[in-house]
DNA sequence: ATCACTGATGGGAGCGCTCCCACACTACCT
DNA sequence: AGGTAGTGTGGGAGCGCTCCCATCAGTGAT
């Protein structure tokens, strides 16, 4: 009966107020009773309630945001081109914990990449316009300014790999140094001795881990650590193509190589095929993630497990905690919440 | 300082009113400019420019959505469960199509699976609160009962393949029927006569033309068509692989065949290998997506490209044009908007 | 001069909710 | 008896926008 409203009460879509005259109560009881505040009486709860299902009364998010200021919404960040996030196990399976985790609750994820520099500022200004209560931050590099952002206008974030040793935000992340470790012992024990090492992204924090496993494991048992053998990849396929070739030239006599992820180590496998080593028998490869790939490929790949889709919902928790809580910044430093989880060898065929 | 929204002007989040102050216009004149509107002078529309952007203004989105009643965004919903969605490169290219076109505009894309009877009782509840202006259906179900829920609505959708050849919603489409005439010709003029076919799932319409065209591509050509030689599979990788072992087991002496995907070709490719059968030497084998596992495979799959990510950037205008327009029921049966694009076959070594 | 128009502008009303204050009531103390 | 807490409840105010109507020039026609 509004003026301009009046595109015909067709549809239904009752409001709130509508379920109060049904249910005869006032605005503010039904309120309370659709929030689940405790403080109704159980007979006005069922009378309530009963409108509520009589009318199919659902609330309207956009009035609920705006009177409450808050969305009901957090965002997935992943500051990649959309081509690697699927190229790349990693985020897949972390999307996947994070999705199962959310879909308990009333939230609503948004996945939102950041790779380009148009879809940064279109990002920046999403955020800018609070559209999201908190923001899950996926492989961050160092000098990414979203974090500062983030800070800057109060909102609530968790980030996957801390960005150093002193990283402030809440992280969930799984224990790269000693997963390299694992690796490494596993194939010292395997009686190789020429051990390389394709690194992850430098920038990355947890790349950086893995490659203070790989010297430690291999300082501890005694064996030194020639620099030769390390090699910077990137995280992808060509990287870790492009990576061994460079190791193959340089020592020709590698015996073994541990792969910053999964996706390295089928580049890196590419690359000793064409070089005519066979694996393992020539050279062992173990990867890092134990993604679908590792499974599947040829040999299957001994891989480092981490526990990506817990992380997942690891990072949910933490995050609707933060949200909860509204005290982004207020509780940092006091109980920083760093959580880390173990990994896991599987031993396939390839080592 | 209203009483509760005291939390003080901190963050700063200036209002359509403050802009207007600072102007020196009036609201309604801020808002014309905001979005564009003709009937505002140069100097005017100059200075509110001029203040939106001194003062950092972004426009707070709940408050539209409220008051124009419309979210600005979208859904994307994919009818499978998020373990099928990553495994198939289908949806991934689609996706990524979509994402590209719609960040060309203001919409914001939601994604959502509705895989599982919970996630379609949200899906439902969240379409039913309207918290999206459309929605994108990718590859439905025949007596999928989302359609009708809605057009009951009122929500405008499109549709990625046709439910029939009756279907009433837009949709973008491949040329299914053709990309597998052309796949069979072609393992014809190699001259292979004992062509199997493993078929898509069967309630995807799309899979349903795919054997039409298997089935005219051998007639036409003077070809019986041995139904034996037809098994039902399920675009996944396990259907593909006991699909071929059916086939087999029943044809030991077929030379040729036709996957419904990719995925499922890499599952009869590894049925093809177990069975001690080389390919191609001694099976041809065709795939359709031309995703990136076809490139990847060993040894490289022949397949029938279709243009995913430009039917994704389709699909977006056609519900950007249906959303702009709200027409959603008025439109159908007048200028019943249905789009093919044609595929093309890439031929490799596996054929 | 008067009367239509037209284009640009200001601002009231209202979108549907949450928050909070005020107001009964009902216990339970002094 | 009067005070003091609690409970449950109703409803005003306000969130920041869009929509629309009224207003006010300006312009050309009568």
């Amino acid at each position: 009966m509004a003026s301009h409203g009046a595109r015909g009460r067709s549809g239904g879509r009752p409001t709130l107020e509508e379920v109060a005259a049904r249910a005869g109560v006032g605005r503010g009881t039904v309120s309370r009773v659709i929030n689940g505040s405790p403080r109704v009486s159980d007979a006005t709860r069922a009378a309530v309630e009963a409108a509520v299902a009589e009318l199919g009364y659902v609330p309207n998010t956009a009035a609920r945001a705006l009177a409450a200021n808050r969305t009901d919404a957090i965002a997935l960040v992943v500051p990649e081109p959309e081509t690697r996030f699927f190229a790349e196990p990693y985020f897949s399976d972390m999307l996947r914990g994070v999705g199962a985790e959310i879909s308990d609750t009333e939230m609503q994820l948004l996945l939102t990449f950041a790779g380009s520099d148009r879809e940064r500022q279109r990002l920046a200004q999403y955020l800018a316009a609070h559209r999201v209560d908190g923001v899950l931050l996926v492989s961050v590099h160092a000098d990414d300014p979203l974090p500062d952002l983030l800070a800057q206008l109060e909102i609530p974030a968790v980030i996957s790999g801390p960005r150093s040793s002193a990283e402030t935000l809440p992280s969930v992340d799984s224990d790269n140094y000693g997963g390299a470790r694992q690796a490494v012992e596993h194939l010292l024990s395997r009686g190789r001795r020429r051990v390389a090492h394709i690194t992850g992204r430098l920038d990355v924090y947890g790349a950086q881990r893995r490659v203070d496993g790989y010297r430690d494991a291999l300082s501890d048992a005694g064996h030194g650590v020639d620099e030769a053998l390390i090699e910077a990849g990137d995280f992808s396929e060509e990287g870790g193509h492009r990576a061994m070739r460079a190791l193959l030239e340089r020592h020709p006599d590698l015996d073994a190589v541990f792969a910053g992820s999964d996706v390295t180590a089928a580049g890196a496998r590419q690359a000793l095929r064409e070089a005519g080593r066979r694996i393992p028998d020539d050279v062992a490869l173990v990867g890092y993630d134990d993604s679908a790939i590792a499974r599947h490929m040829d040999p299957p790949l001994t891989s480092v497990r981490q526990p990506i889709e817990e992380m997942g919902r690891r990072m949910i928790d933490l995050l609707l905690t933060e949200v909860a809580d509204r005290r982004p910044l207020a509780s940092r430093g006091l109980d920083r919440r760093q959580m880390v989880l173990a990994t896991e060898l599987v031993v396939r065929s390839s080592s």
